[in-house]
DNA sequence: TCCCATGTCAGCCGATGCTTGACATGTGCT
DNA sequence: AGCACATGTCAAGCATCGGCTGACATGGGA
């Protein structure tokens, strides 16, 4: 079905699409590309460098820039937030049970 | 295509659907719920009064004691995300312009 | 040489996510 | 009546987070 390759991926931080794909495509300064996103050069680096997410406005910014929309950065950055969530909450998901409708 | 009703809805803030459909359909006190989630009981009630949000790891919890998994709450809440997201940018987002790959 | 881009560090700050503790109110049981 | 528990809400507290400014050392053109 769709979706299941992407779901099988290792999860991705959009940093690294942003570093490695698109930012390269676009071909400005980086210093550039931050003062058209109306962030600090700052933020920008530290998105690129996974230390920040891509959080619902950046994603808008972001969208923007790149003219495909912000749904995009926003999905890739929860696919990688559950997998750090998974990761994190370790044994305290086996103490949730299944509850079903009465 | 797929997705165009959800998209062109209201936004949706996931404690609405738990309020309003999900505990009512489990049929167990609240204060039990939040107990099973791993969670205080106050947390619960700011995410069912819609003043916090669903995190990844929230979202985890619920997947995990409703059964559902945790994607549908979290895509939920980026949604919601977006909307709030567009309105508080306003006219931030018209000085973005758009680059194509050179 | 001067200008600009790069990459990184440190520190600040307001907001956020979640917690504990308390309170008043209601409900059901014995 | 009395107890136990659920409900809904408030007030702090607290660590983390998202984003900023300012500064530094470095490198590459014009």
């Amino acid at each position: 079905m769709a979706g299941s390759m992407l779901r099988n991926m290792r999860p991705v931080h959009p940093g690294e699409i942003l570093r490695e794909d698109v930012l390269p495509a676009l071909g400005r300064p980086k210093t550039e590309i931050a003062r058209l996103l109306g962030i600090s050069r700052q933020t920008l680096y530290d998105i690129l460098n996974e230390k920040q997410p891509v959080t619902a406005q950046m994603a808008m910014r972001i969208g923007k820039l790149c003219g495909n929309g912000p749904e995009i950065w926003l999905k890739m950055q929860g696919r990688y937030d559950l997998k750090i969530a998974e990761r994190e909450l370790g044994d305290a998901l086996d103490n949730i049970p299944r509850l079903e409708a009465a």
